[in-house]
DNA sequence: TATTAAGAATACAACGTTTTCGTAGGAAAA
DNA sequence: TTTTCCTACGAAAACGTTGTATTCTTAATA
């Protein structure tokens, strides 16, 4: 196991100094034409590369992004990341994600970990957690620090730095006035509880819809539940006693879970898609795309998110020193995503 | 913008050196316990915590594991990293993912990058295109280097290291055993080409799963396909035509995308499941679970071998250095998840 | 009283870089 | 011959740690 090349083995190699490595390696002028092609051949050859740790410690600076995220079976998350890693790569800066697996002393050593030299700056969904504890001291510390923090998806409101959002309450909008203009007209809604910020904000959007088109909310149509990663048991019955004998003719739902799962019911009271009832489901995912019928879907457009975030990011990495403070919030607009779940729109 | 602590910043601030911080944190009995409270409860205080980056170098060590993946947006990958991510912690190592979109260069690149000072090794998965290219230096490299490298999954068996493997061709024979068991007789098979190891020895178990049932293999019951992301225009025309008018009763595929996609035409045809054809999937993800009808899988158990390539490889950094060189190859076995997509067995 | 031992703190080197400053030696100018 | 100015290189500091070696007190011993 041979030890790695340093400039120092470099150094002594050739006879010379650990200056004039450096030097001749970063093509100073100081250094002789000659000597310098004999060090960069010789750094070629043994395929010398400098130590980025050392690199960081003297920069104090790492180039790397952290992202925390609570759960990266989401696909949601998977195309988010794959966003940031798009953006990063294109200003040379590197990528670490840590989970929190939604939970709240998880979230805070992970950041505490990352904090102490390893990033530059954070990218952050907030665990849901950390939602209901309300409790955000290890954000506020890090941007006290002077870490940059750019919030996405689950965010809060105090907390003083960039943030990037689906615009949850257009999408919803969109979604449901897409049922509307197919003909549906008792339309219901699945959604979470309010402290979820994205299923309050669709649930607003649901309700604007139906109140533009002069339709009256009824609370019957609407149910609320726990944001899970899994729609079994407890959550699917539910959704089946939500459903059963209700006479609706659309059904907006903010995730592909409770989509499925509702469609798995409505298939059992014999109620047929579209033509008993129209689905649109919020989605980040496969399975709307490869379910029969496949599903219309308003969506997130994840990648475009994680670009925008890191876009953000970099850009607060990079400021001048004496450059004022100043936070931003981007809105990530949603799409409509037509399949067979929903009726073609009458001319 | 406060800077961060620092050991220097303690001992100015006390009035003392540097080496006696240090050593007051971490207990030395050298220091008085007067100093030592004191120090110790000023760190507290401004809530010192050290630098990794300064630690990593000075230790030559970083305690951090490098994930390179093909893909992160695979539900599959997306358990392995959790496992990895668990065992990790369970050791106190910090884990970096990064993806290499399939891309060979790009997999160099991020080994090369992580190899120079960011990890202590790897865990590699390897990118389609470098199995295609059959070039490996950039692994070779980094194990010369005293990187332990740990692949799984998509491994190639020339490298010398550990590796974690999913026992595909006994995974497969017991997918297809029980489509036979259930009564199928006439069974084909949706798999990749063979220079994706899976896909080969998947397509290996099929064929021993129905030779131990004395029924001949027909070649035109076996179609192969490119491993491909998504399975859409010319993949689904292939299945279709490969489907069509085929009198079969069962179906086996590598992957999940396959078995929609074939479970979407067989639909188009007119043919129901499980009763005209069943039908049992290679999988990892959520569509089987959630498809209509849900299918019976062959599940691969991704977190169980995240934790067992992180166990190997920690194995190999904390190992003494005088100890010999040993590589295992750890197979995790796979288990069948009976859903709707194929009928009871008769008793 | 002189010597030693202990206890308590500090100095220093090292990890691998980069960068600022310094200087040796030679050529050109005075 | 002396002075000035390049050219080409090297020494040293710094980033934040830790471990070994060293120094400085003070108290105990001969």
């Amino acid at each position: 196991m041979k030890r790695k090349l340093t400039l120092k083995l470099i150094a002594k190699e050739l006879d010379v100094s650990i200056s004039t490595v450096s030097k001749a390696l970063r093509d100073s002028a100081e250094i002789s034409e000659d000597t310098r092609q004999k060090i960069k051949a010789f750094a070629k050859l043994y395929n010398y590369k400098p130590n980025n740790i050392a690199l960081s410690l003297k920069n104090r600076k790492t180039r790397t992004i952290g992202i925390i995220i609570p759960q990266i079976v989401h696909h949601f998350f998977t195309t988010v990341i794959r966003g940031i890693e798009q953006m990063a790569r294109e200003h040379n800066y590197n990528v670490i994600i840590t989970l929190s697996n939604n939970d709240f002393d998880k979230e805070v050593l992970n950041m505490e970990l990352l904090a102490n030299g390893s990033t530059d700056g954070f990218i952050v969904s907030l665990a849901k957690e950390t939602l209901h504890k309300d409790d955000f001291r290890h954000l506020t510390e890090a941007i006290d620090q002077g870490m940059p923090v750019v919030m996405f998806d689950r965010i809060v409101d105090e907390i003083p730095c960039d943030k990037v959002l689906i615009d949850d309450r257009e999408g919803a909008k969109m979604g449901v006035r897409h049922l509307l203009k197919t003909g549906c007209r008792k339309i219901a809604i699945i959604t979470t509880e309010d402290y979820v910020t994205i299923g309050k904000l669709r649930t607003k959007g649901y309700i604007e819809a139906l109140e533009s088109y002069g339709i009256k909310v009824e609370k019957e149509l609407i149910l609320k539940l726990d944001n899970i990663d899994h729609c079994e048991g407890e959550c699917s019955k539910k959704i089946k006693n939500f459903l059963k004998g209700k006479d609706i003719d659309g059904l907006f739902t903010v995730n592909e879970l409770f989509a499925v799962t509702a469609a798995k019911h409505l298939h059992e009271f014999g109620k047929s898609m579209p033509n008993d009832v129209s689905i649109v489901s919020f989605s980040d995912g496969e399975l709307s795309k490869h379910f029969i019928p496949s599903l219309t879907t308003v969506s997130q457009h994840g990648e475009l998110m994680g670009r925008k975030a890191a876009e953000l990011l970099i850009n607060k990495l990079e400021r001048p020193e004496d450059e004022v403070e100043e936070y931003t919030t981007a809105y990530i607009d949603t799409t409509l995503i037509e399949r067979e779940s929903t009726k073609k729109i009458k001319k």
